[in-house]
DNA sequence: CCTACTATGTTGACATTGGCTACAAAAGTG
DNA sequence: CACTTTTGTAGCCAATGTCAACATAGTAGG
């Protein structure tokens, strides 16, 4: 038999590559260090030289999760079409990115991360706020939408959209298709925008602060 | 010293009780039923003749979630006011249970609860939908809103709302606060029901089963 | 070429965990 | 009282994450 080299070359796109097809199978509990080291025919101890522990390997995991969702989530802000096509497309990105990579979400989501995680993870999640802040920004300047406080709207519109994936991508959607909430969600978002928010609501507080 | 019982007597309310303080305090992952055990001085298998395992602990632990936060969504939707205001304030019930207790709000959200989990625990998530329905119902009633699928819009509120929860839980809004997000999204959300959504692309799907 | 030095992988060990079985005590129940 | 069921205990096992000690490979400098 060829005689394995002592050396792996790869392990650690590798052991990244196995773990997220791991995660997806089994989720997130179901990942094993030694397991994933058994499957690629390497000691147990052998992910430790490359991921300080089972978190660090979870975060390598987020980092490219984003990387990969950010990808998409602005090549779909870059297609052809009027503002609120390329909004209805951001938003279908960022829900099918969901749908597909369910459990990756929830790492890439996932509160604990490590101390010492890389500053490009804290602040990666926010490029897609910034992607639906840009169409809203346009289509504001081009009177679609009426004017507003394009940072607040681009949060909650964003915030909408991360409970419609949350959602779908955890399969909590009884009878309804992940396409026609994607829809509806963005025609409610967008309507609201278009007709701008005349009498902001703020007579409700109690006083029980 | 005072000879322990051999019984305890209220165990496994004991261990629900424990868990869930455990699990604000160190997550999901740093709960273990053995050191649960060993705060309330029992042995190690102790916790397993009330919980087959350590899920069914955490099944248990999602549907007293439930009830309490359903109890404050209801009781929030029964107080007096106009129907924005009890909108509102079913919003801020929502989220204000998620900022409070944010890992048990991922438990109840967890995908994976047990085959045998109760039919009580699979659709007790429904019950902050169909409040949200009432009011908008009513509201559509009373001419505030337009007329709509009150189906589809309860469930993009409720939605939209669950991401407003989820990344406040995770405090994951940087520098906004939680209620001003809060203000904002019901704020865009009646906006936007107010208005009516003119030409939606996709026929929508009956209702939920 | 020979010698460090570092990066990568292996082996062995340890504490901890979840879960199982067998047993013991308490609490009902006839 | 005899019995059954519930509740808790003690012991065991395989698996895991992490660590320290060691082995090997590749690399840089003399």
């Amino acid at each position: 038999m060829t005689s394995q080299p002592y050396h792996h070359g790869k392990l650690r796109e590798a052991l990244l590559a196995r773990a997220a097809e791991f995660i997806e199978e089994a989720g997130v509990d179901g990942l094993s260090l030694r397991q994933l080291a058994r499957d690629l025919g390497v000691s147990h101890a052998a992910p430790g030289k490359h991921f300080r522990d089972k978190q660090a390997l979870l975060d390598a995991l987020a980092l490219d999760g984003f990387r990969g969702m950010n990808a998409r989530i602005i090549g779909a802000s870059e297609a052809a079409g009027d503002h609120r096509s390329r909004f209805v497309r951001i938003a279908r990105a960022y829900v099918d990115f969901a749908v597909s990579h369910p459990v990756l979400l929830a790492v890439m989501h996932s509160t604990k991360h490590h101390p010492d995680a890389s500053d490009e993870l804290r602040s990666i999640g926010e490029d897609g706020i910034r992607v639906a802040r840009a169409v809203i920004a346009e289509a504001q300047g081009a009177g679609e939408l009426a004017p507003g406080d394009c940072e607040m709207l681009a949060l909650v519109c964003f915030v909408s959209l991360h409970g419609a994936a949350v959602l779908a991508a955890g399969n909590l959607l009884d009878g309804t298709s992940v396409d026609s909430l994607i829809v509806a969600t963005t025609d409610l978002l967008w309507a609201g925008m278009a007709t701008g928010m005349p009498a902001p609501h703020v007579s409700v507080k109690t006083g029980l602060a």
